[in-house]
DNA sequence: CTCGGATGATGAACCGGTTCATTGACTCCG
DNA sequence: CGGAGTCAATGAACCGGTTCATCATCCGAG
């Protein structure tokens, strides 16, 4: 006998099996639900079961499996509160379907991304979703060519074996763009994140688009990217108004940026609406609580985390499904006071 | 030969010590970084897993010691924005101790609790962070003392036999309830959720002892609870302001409630900080970005989190350490316009 | 040269379920 | 009545690491 590791003493298939009669063999299968039971013997390892007050350990029956009933969702920073509305939908439906929802956070570091997908891969998890920091990352993407596991990205797009999970991000943007362009602005500055990856890239595009469409040619030193904090926002927003020439709107694309914008705004004492038009990329209680309320970008994130919780289920399974797949959730703009006319 | 579940083909302990011309019990070793082990044999064994592209199985390391360096956390609701600090915060601090995080939210109801702890015992999780929707509850507390492993209460204090880390909400309760009768106000509404569990229970003693302290009995019609979601907080605003005496001052003490709150306040043209001062019982970029900016309740979350994980952790060393330790996080009154003293 | 002790390596047993080849009982049919 | 076929139940082998009793080696002391 070697040793054991101190631990309260448990119940064990063996001992169901002794008390009800039975071999360990039709223990697991009552476990398991199999047909081949004949009733007398279920209801005979049932009581068993409950009179020993016995649990399986679903260590054991990983191990065993080869799958942990794990899904991995690896995010850049759950702090961001409509987020949450993902991970909440995304947890309800893998948790129905029997799965427990492990949660990390990579702060938008591809080798913090790289060493989770390693842990992921140890701890044998079933399937994953994750943001990226930068979809050209070439470990990055090494590793995920290597994962055991589907993969489903989410809110990034450009790797094609991949089921994704998007939000029309360049449709809001264009949107978002128009709609100001449409009120005589010429001078948009637009904070976003970073670049190399899809949400702020594709809201550079839809940018870029509404103002090829309107035949006008953007001024590039009224970007800002790699704007990734609240801090970033309020730094951007208070160089583009130290301007010579300053905007005349804002359009605070990136997600939960709006407060640092707002802060640096009222700070310089510019009123929203009148001193400066602004458009947000997210909505929000504070969007729509501020006087005056803020023209936002809106779109269905609950629905997004069921999807992609569904999405990985089926991958999960093995369906046979082609390579890849997208979903594109859609963007919507909804204008409120802060967007005006440009008073010449 | 009994099956084999269709799975790619891995390196095992086996292979390396194979490859390496060693034992497997000296790859364990290595593994683990036990000392008696020749530099020699380690860089061999070390070689071979590079070359080899070796990983272990966590799940069957899992199984041998019987813990799973897993840790729960199951909270009410992670959509509450704020909250999303203190699990970011206390994410990092057990990664950094090599436990990774199992996230499940219980919807506020003790079944859910119940069969979370339950799942989380089959899992062999390590340790447990969560909030309970009832303090009281009998079966719930019958699981909390029959589950094997350490159990840490977020915001809810009393079970004495466990860790808990609570913030102070009775002192941010009888602080703002204080600053509100010290302008002048003697009829103040009080947004809480369930009086059942602690935060919301002691909010209402912080409440109470302010209004004793000032000798002053409040108006219990004026009082609200159960107030879950920012619709409840929509509907209680708007009744209270339809009652025929309507109160002077609204407390929302809930967690993130403020958003409804407003909305109904605007919705009845009512203009804060002069038809009717408000409180919010957490600080957002919300209250502080409004006009008039609104007095908050402040405390560090990201703080709470990181204690939280600390104390776990050191339970789950098995430090000797006294059963039920209690770590109270401060909270002050942030005051902005949206409190005036009492026009007569 | 021998013996005791220290040090490092070995590998079989073990963790707790699941699986499947095998066995046993029973039914059906010619 | 015998043989084929069906269906439940059995239990040993297995999943992939870890552990520790045992063994081999080496060194220094006597």
């Amino acid at each position: 006998m070697t040793s054991q590791p101190r631990r309260p003493q448990t119940v064990k298939v063996r001992d169901v099996a002794r008390a009800a009669g039975v071999a360990v063999g039709t223990v697991s299968r009552v476990l398991n639900d199999r047909p081949t039971v004949t009733r007398e013997l279920r209801e005979r390892v049932e009581r068993a079961m409950a009179d020993l007050g016995y649990e399986v350990d679903v260590t054991a029956q990983s191990m065993r499996a080869g799958r942990s009933r794990l899904v991995a969702c690896a995010i850049r920073d759950f702090d961001i509160p409509r987020f949450a509305l993902f991970i909440k939908e995304a947890e309800a439906v893998l948790r129905e379907a029997g799965y427990t929802l492990l949660l990390a956070s990579t702060t938008n570091r591809p080798e913090v991304e790289i060493s989770l997908l390693r842990a992921f891969r140890r701890r044998r998890v079933d399937g994953v979703m994750m943001t990226l920091s930068d979809e050209a990352h070439r470990d990055v993407r090494q590793a995920l060519a290597e994962a055991p596991m589907p993969v489903l990205l989410i809110d990034r797009d450009s790797i094609e074996a991949l089921d994704r999970v998007t939000a029309d991000h360049r449709l809001g943007a264009r949107l978002a763009t128009s709609h100001l362009l449409g009120l005589g602005h010429r001078r948009i500055a637009m904070l976003v994140g970073d670049i190399k990856a899809f949400p702020s890239r594709s809201r550079l595009e839809g940018f870029r688009e509404a103002y090829s469409a309107a035949g006008i040619t953007p001024d590039s030193r009224l970007l800002r990217h790699n704007v990734l904090s609240s801090e970033d926002a309020y730094r951007a927003t208070a160089s583009l108004m130290n301007l010579a020439d300053p905007p005349t709107a804002l359009f605070v694309a990136a997600m939960d940026m709006l407060g640092g914008c707002l802060r640096a705004l009222r700070t310089m004492s510019i009123d929203v609406g009148d001193g400066i038009s602004v458009v947000a990329g997210s909505d929000s209680d504070l969007a729509e609580l501020h006087t005056p309320p803020i023209t936002a970008i809106e779109w269905d994130l609950a629905a997004m985390g069921r999807h992609a919780a569904t999405m990985l289920l089926e991958r999960m399974r093995g369906d046979e499904i082609e390579r890849g797949r997208g979903l594109t959730v859609p963007t919507e703009l909804i204008i409120r006071g802060s967007s005006r006319s440009l008073a010449r």
